[in-house]
DNA sequence: GGGGTTAGGAAAGGGGGTTTACGAAGTCTC
DNA sequence: GAGACTTCGTAAACCCCCTTTCCTAACCCC
C-alpha cells in the first residue's frame, strides 16, 4: 500500500536482472532499450550486480563504426539458489546457478502416514543436504532458500497456517526448518511459485497483467497484477479452485458444489473420464499421473474417449478462464503445472475455443492464452525464484559496508 | 507498468485530500497520522492544496498545552465538479462542490428511439448547462466534468468503444461533447465510477484491496487492488456480470447460459420472482425499480415469496460474491448501485450468509461485506470524481508558472 | 594518425520524502 | 506578569531515485 522510492528502485532491479537471464549474454544498450530506463541508470544497476557478482563482463560486441559495447552475462558461478517443492506425497528439492539451470536434484518419497512437521522437515534437510554436497559448491555461495508448502501461508513470518493435505494448523515451519538449514530461507506457497517462476522466466514476463492457471492435483490461478504478484490482505488471493462452475454441481472436499477443481484438475478429469467410459484402460484408479499420461497418449492416437474426455475437460476449463479474462482483462493467461503440460497443445487448442465461445469480445481480443514456456518444474524455479527476490530485495542495505570499508570485501561474507 | 517518483507524490496528494473530505476540519497532525507521511511531507501537500484553493485555513483546535493546531477545511466555494450518468433511458448529471455535496441535479429522460450519439450528446450539454445555471456558480469555476458511459470505453481517447445499450461503435463522444462543453472532460464506465467513488468517499476509503459489487440493471465488479482502480490491459476490468455461475444456465444476452447477470441483477432476479410465482402481485413486467421497490416493502412486510426471493437471489449473489473473496482475498466487498440500496439491510444479511457457506474460511475472515454507505447516486458521485482526479493531476505542472509569475495569479485562467 | 562514431562513466539537476533545527504561539507556574 | 514548558509548523539539510548533459574512452575509416 505505502509506495516508497526505493520500491521503484527494487522493481527496476529486479526488471534487469530478469531481462540480463533471458538475453544473456546482453549489453547496456540492449537492457536499456528493453527497460526503458536512461542508461545511467542501467549503468548503475548494472554495476551492483557486478559488485554482488551475480553477473560479469564477458567480452565485447562490434558496435556500428563506434567503441564496442561491453557484454555482461549471469555470473553461472557467483551463487546458487535452492528450491523446495513439498507435495502431498514428495519432496523435491533442486538446486540452480544463477541463471536458474539445475545443477542437482534431490527427490525423496514421502509415505502417507508420514505427516508430522518434524518428518518433513526432515525431509527437506535431507534433500538439501543433498543438493549442495552433488553441486559441489561451497555452502557460502548458496544464497537462499525457498520452500514452497500448499495451503495457506504468511510468508513473512513463516508459518504454514493451514495445510489440508496433512491437517497441520499454524506450523512454524521456516523456524523449524532454520535448525537445519543455515541459508536464508523464504516460504510461499506452490500457486504463487509458479506465478513468479512465469513472471521472470516465462510467459508472463514483461507483462503488466497476467493469469497463470495452475493446473495440477490442485488448481489455482496466480495473480500478475501490475507487473507485481497480488497476494490479497491474507496472502491467499488466487483461490480459484474452489470457484463455483456449476452451482449444485460435483460434490467438493472443500464441503461446496460445484468448484472449478472438481472438473479441471487431475481427480476431476479423473471423474470426467469415468463419467464417460467407466471401464476405459485409459483409467488408472489411484494414479492420477498415468491416467493423464495415459489420457495424452491417446489423444496422439486419436482415442475417441481421450479426445472427448480432453474436449469436456477444456469445456469446463474454458468457462472457467473465460470468467477470468472477463474479470481481470489480463495480457496473457498462462497454462501451468503437470496436467497442462501433460495434455500439451491439444488442451490448449480445446481450451482457446471454449473460452472464445464464452468470454466477452473486447478482453478476448486484447488476451492471450498460452502453455508455460518452462520446461523443468515450476515449482522448485518458482520457489529459487523467491530466494533470488529476497538476495535482490537485501543489497540496498550493503551500500554503506562497501563504500567505508571496501578493503574488507576480501573478508568471507557470514554465512 | 512503469513507475516513477512522480505516482508516488500523485498517489499522496489524492491520499490527503481524501483525508480531508473525509474528515474535514481537520489538522495537519492528524493528516499526518493517518496517512503515515512526515509532517513536513503533509504541510507540502496541504500548501499546494491551499494554493489551489481547493482547501481553506478555518481556525484553530486546542493543543494540549502547546501550539493550537492549524485546521484546513474542504473551500466549499473553491470550484464545482460536474458528474454525468448517461444510462439507457436517461441522462443524470450533478454538480457537486469540492466537499461533494450535491449542489444541483438535471435529469433528462431519453426515449427508446433517441440513440444516436448527437442526441445523447444534446441531452448532456442540456442538463449540464442547466445544472451550472442552477448553482449559480460561474463557469470558470467548474473544475471539470466526468462522464459515466454504460460499455467499453477508451478513457485516454474519449471514445465510446462499444456501448450495447445503443449498438455504438467506436463512438468519439468525448470529442463530440467538448463542442458544446468548455470544461476539462473525463470518461469512463459506471463501473468504475461506483469503484471510484467507494475508494475516495465510500466502504473502500484506506482499503489497500476491495470489490465493489455493483448491482443494478447490469452487474460488475470494481476491482480496487493496491489502493487503485485495476483497469486490465484494455480497460475491460471488472466484467463479472458475464461470469458463468451456473454452467447451462439461463440464457443471457451475451449469448452464453448461466452468467451471473442472468440471476442477480433486476432483470434477473424478476426471472427469480416470476419462476417462483408467476402471478405474484409482487411482479411489475417491464418496470424493475417498480418489481424491486415491491420486493423491498415485501420483505419488510415479511411476506413468504419476497422473503423466498431475496434469499434466493443471495444464494446466487453470495455464491458469486465467494468467488471473488477466494480469488481476489479483499478487505471489503462493498454491495453498490440501486437495487443493493433498495433491498438493503435484508439483501445483505442473507448475503453475508451465503457467501459464508461458499467462501473458504481464510480469506473469508479477513473480508467484511458491508453495503455502501454513499446516499447518493454513486455514479455520479464517481464521475465527477474522475474530473477531481484529473484536477489534481495537473496540479504539478503549475508549480513553475505560479513561481516565476505569483502576480499573474488574478488573471483569469483559461476556460 | 586525425576525424567521425559509439559506449560508458561522472557530474549536475529535478522530484520525492524524512529528519532536524528553529521560530511561533499557546499554557503553566512561580 | 515573566519565564519555563509544550506543541505546532516551516525551513533547511539530507538521502534516494531517475534523467540529462558533458566528457572521455575506444573503435572505425580514410
Amino acid at each position: 500500500m505505502k509506495r516508497t522510492s526505493r520500491d521503484i528502485r527494487t522493481a527496476n532491479r529486479y526488471e534487469v536482472l530478469r531481462q540480463i537471464i533471458a538475453t544473456s549474454p546482453t549489453s547496456r544498450q540492449e537492457l536499456a532499450a528493453a527497460t526503458g530506463l536512461s542508461l545511467a541508470t542501467v549503468a548503475t544497476l548494472v554495476g551492483e550486480l557486478l559488485d554482488l557478482r551475480m553477473i560479469t563482463e564477458v567480452g565485447f560486441e562490434d558496435s556500428a563504426g563506434g567503441r564496442p559495447r561491453g557484454l555482461v552475462a549471469v555470473n553461472t558461478s557467483g551463487g546458487a539458489l535452492i528450491g523446495v517443492d513439498i507435495a502431498e506425497t514428495y519432496v523435491r528439492v533442486e538446486l540452480f546457478d544463477l541463471a536458474l539451470n539445475v545443477l542437482a536434484r534431490a527427490d525423496e518419497d514421502m509415505r502417507p502416514g508420514e505427516s508430522r512437521p518434524e518428518q518433513v522437515v526432515g525431509h527437506v534437510a535431507a534433500a538439501v543436504g543433498s543438493v549442495v554436497a552433488q553441486a559441489g559448491v561451497e555452502g557460502a555461495r548458496v544464497l537462499g532458500v525457498g520452500v514452497s508448502v500448499p495451503g495457506q501461508v504468511d510468508r513473512d513470518s513463516g508459518v504454514a497456517e493451514y495445510a489440508p493435505n496433512w491437517d497441520w494448523h499454524d506450523v512454524p515451519l521456516l523456524d523449524l526448518l532454520s535448525e537445519h538449514i543455515a541459508y536464508p530461507l523464504y516460504m510461499d506457497n506452490p500457486l504463487r511459485a509458479c506465478a513468479v517462476a512465469e513472471l521472470w522466466f516465462g510467459a508472463a514476463r514483461g507483462s503488466g497483467d497476467a493469469v497463470v492457471v495452475n493446473l495440477g492435483t490442485g488448481v489455482g490461478a496466480g495473480l500478475v497484477l501490475g507487473g507485481g504478484l497480488h497476494r490479497g490482505v491474507s496472502n491467499s488471493a488466487g483461490e480459484w479452485g474452489h470457484t463455483t462452475l456449476v452451482l449444485d454441481g460435483r460434490l467438493c472436499h472443500c464441503g461446496n458444489h460445484g468448484c472449478v477443481e472438481t472438473y479441471v484438475g487431475a481427480p476431476g478429469i479423473m471423474v470426467n473420464l469415468r463419467e464417460l467410459a467407466a471401464d476405459s484402460a485409459l483409467l488408472h484408479p489411484e494414479d492420477q499421473t498415468a491416467t493423464i499420461d495415459a489420457l495424452a497418449r491417446g489423444v496422439a492416437a486419436h482415442d475417441p474417449v481421450a479426445l472427448k474426455v480432453v474436449r469436456d475437460t477444456a469445456r469446463y476449463l474454458g468457462a472457467g478462464i473465460a470468467d477470468l479474462v472477463n474479470l481481470f482483462n489480463p495480457e496473457v493467461v498462462v497454462l501451468s503445472s503437470w496436467v497442462a503440460a501433460t495434455l500439451g497443445e491439444p488442451l490448449l487448442h480445446e481450451v482457446r475455443e471454449a473460452v472464445a465461445r464464452h468470454a466477452l469480445r473486447r478482453p478476448l481480443a486484447a488476451t492471450q492464452i498460452v502453455l508455460s514456456p518452462i520446461p523443468t518444474d515450476p515449482v522448485c524455479l518458482g520457489a529459487a525464484t523467491f530466494a533470488l527476490e529476497g538476495a535482490l530485495q537485501a543489497v540496498g542495505l550493503r551500500t554503506v559496508a562497501k563504500r567505508t570499508t571496501p578493503a574488507r570485501s576480501r573478508t568471507a561474507p557470514p554465512s
